[in-house]
DNA sequence: CAGTGGTCTAGACCACTAT
DNA sequence: TAGTGGTCTAGACCACTGC
């Protein structure tokens, strides 16, 4: 009836322990893909404890896509899908990662516009619908050199402040971090040679190798804002950590 | 004793409706960040449930960054972190992705070395330790036409097989990822405009904007591969998709 | 149809910490 | 010190599915 713990306090859970153990008999080769795991009565003899313990441990490693469940069939080690990995990876926001690399940011907003959506254009095919869309062009700033270069569009249904922001201030992909949630967003990354009218802006030549990131974000259904910053490539790294399983 | 379902079949099961509440009265802002969730006594009173279940929800939010759970204090709808966001980002295996394009892939080895690593290479750093490395370049084509310049270095250490492995038929890439197993990654994404020698490789004029991925694999301590995939930019996306909470 | 995972209960003990 | 989350137990019922 009672519930003693294995011993006092090990320190790391009963649960993490097993986790760990299993994780080792993976990573090690021991249980390589597709080799059946013990079923949760199995291990909730080996390890002696509940079967809501190994049951656990289970469903944490399956949601972290180390293992897969089948009802009746049992547990596997999974496949690692040949042709995909995920990373993490960090979308810094663009002042603070300037401040973090120890410059000093600035901002300036170079154009404004409320209008309609354009017809035709990629971008703007997904905010088609809205009736205006709000257009900013920025540049950012380190070390009084320019950065990076942000054409930002903003859906006003979707943030109906933004309409009264003060962008000349504010960089825009700050506020709207900080106003507007979102539940979905999309991002391509690529690299272009920047064309003459970014180049002037960002006062490098014609065809400067930059790094492109556009990202789309989306709140249900609505579309909330779409962004291209354009970087130049040698003073901008994103950096991604991983560790597979998503832990 | 017994343990009746709250009704037969839910459909959706009682914790992911209780996520799916709890979930949507933080995005439409009726629990703001900051906000204390209800304690998980509250809402086991709240949705008639045992406090496990609850306590599985609010351990899957909390798991997902949705939420800060303090001792004493509380739970705590998490402020996002305002200055870093982390999106999935798929890296893709090469072959696989130029054929879901509809290309022909081919791969060419260009140069196959087992050698001591190189002292003052940064690249090399990690594997300095290592008493040979094997390193390869080799250029993925797309439909005959180059695509990407790779140059790569694996520890034997690591993957003993890879010595003897016909990289001539095998990209390294996809060989690596069948047979090695990792336990960390890190990468780093830039453009840059490529040098002369490498130009000439991907019969690109000098300069074009490319986009550049660093990946370094280790598994646990040791250094795995170490790869640099150099991209003709206008013909490769990289994509990311997100849902934030990570789910 | 028997075994598996998926879920849930009604407790319990514990560590931690804000008050 | 009282309230909170963290963990665990020893059951239970159910749906599903491969044998």
């Amino acid at each position: 009836m009672s519930a003693p713990q294995a011993s006092p306090a090990p320190a790391r859970s009963l649960h993490q322990r097993i986790r760990d153990d299993i994780e080792g008999r993976i990573h090690s080769g021991q249980w390589p893909p597709g080799h059946r795991i013990p079923s949760e009565h199995a291990l909730m003899a080996q390890y002696g404890c509940a079967r809501m313990t190994v049951s656990k441990v289970l469903s944490l490693l399956a949601d972290a896509g180390m293992i897969e469940r089948r009802r009746r069939a049992g547990s596997f080690v999974a496949r690692p899908h040949p042709h995909i990995e995920q990373v993490a990876l960090d979308i810094p926001d663009i002042p603070f990662e300037v401040a973090a690399r120890g410059h000093r940011y600035q901002f300036e907003l170079l154009a404004r516009q409320l209008r309609k959506p354009r017809r035709g254009d990629a971008r703007e095919a997904e905010l088609a619908g809205q009736a205006r869309v709000l257009a900013l062009q920025c540049l950012h700033l380190a070390d009084e050199r320019p950065l990076a270069l942000e054409d930002r569009l903003i859906n006003p249904a979707a943030a109906p402040q933004a309409v009264d922001v003060d962008f000349s201030q504010t960089a825009p992909g700050s506020w709207l971090l900080q106003h507007v949630s979102w539940t979905r967003a999309e991002h391509r990354i690529s690299a272009i040679g920047v064309d003459a009218a970014r180049a002037r802006l960002l006062q490098v030549p014609t065809g400067t190798a930059c790094l492109v990131i556009e990202r789309r974000t989306w709140r249900g259904e609505q579309p909330v804002t779409c962004v291209t910053q354009v970087f130049l490539g040698d003073s901008y790294d994103l950096v991604a950590r991983f560790s597979p399983g998503g832990r």
